[in-house]
DNA sequence: CCTAATGTCTCTAGCAACTATAGCTTCAAG
DNA sequence: CTTGAAGCTATAGTTGCTAGAGACATTAGG
């Protein structure tokens, strides 16, 4: 049996953000020792994996909830864990598209920035007025973070 | 003049957003009609294509902050507009390479997922067993599972 | 066996960058 | 003059953690 800290080293993850996921459900409740510490077993282990896992590869915590709960039913068709998978490619596919159009806006800017005065700063020129922008990001509902 | 949701339109910001902009203090407080409604001039609408085009490209509100505190100084050299715009570019371009990686990943999960059932899923498999996966993320120091 | 240094416990609050809600007031059209 | 949209303030919620305070548990060294 591992303590948390243990448990945290193993799995890559901060100590705190186990105990978050324990609290928020994604995690059953640790047993405890006499001392009133958590204690993990190899299942426990396991998911901690998955859920690392899962979240480096970008899946909110809401659809590792659901690909958990998936997990847990062996028998069922696997469809649900291939459409969330499907909408995840897809989100990644988005926002990569969204940070190729940036990177070269981005580049140009850089470029063109002649090393003067602000007054004649492409970069602060190119953000004031948008019409200088090739790439058009009229509707972006999708964030660039993350 | 515009009220706030005509300025919000030009923008193409919502307007909760414009009223918390000026609540941290990215836009001036804005001038009030008689009763008690916001106005704004071009100079802010210009103020907020500014901020709004930097959002797009992904700065954060403290870079923006940065840049338009710059933008007020057209005599000043633009080394720190440049340096600004060459951190985001450099936090583009390893976002992007991070996405790359997790789009084949993704993309190898999705097509291998035969439709049977969540016992056989590769889905569920693939995020349970960081082994079974070729890239790897975010704790390469942490991850000799092998 | 005692002590000091970690490690762990709970709880609360904070971060970015908004978004939503409630309960008002003001404005423009008919 | 009335009605409905749009505005106002203030507060709280979102996601996925992270940081801090103050108290208890465990372990290594002397």
């Amino acid at each position: 049996m591992l303590t948390i800290g243990k448990l945290g080293e193993a799995a890559g993850v901060k100590v705190p953000t186990i105990r978050y996921y324990e609290q928020i459900g994604l995690l059953p409740e640790a047993e405890r020792s006499s001392g009133n510490q958590r204690l993990y077993g190899r299942k426990a282990m396991e998911r901690l994996a998955f859920i690392r896992h899962a979240r480096d590869l970008g899946f909110t915590l809401e659809a590792i909830r659901d690909l958990l709960s998936l997990s847990d039913k062996p028998d069922q068709s696997c469809a649900a864990a291939d459409a969330i998978a499907k909408a995840q490619l897809a989100e990644v596919e988005s926002r990569l598209a969204r940070l190729t159009a940036l990177k070269s806006e981005l580049e140009r800017m850089v470029v063109q920035c002649a090393g003067g005065k602000i007054a004649d700063c492409r970069v602060i020129e190119v953000l004031g007025d948008h019409s200088l922008c090739a790439t058009d990001h009229r509707h972006p509902e999708t964030e660039a973070t993350q």
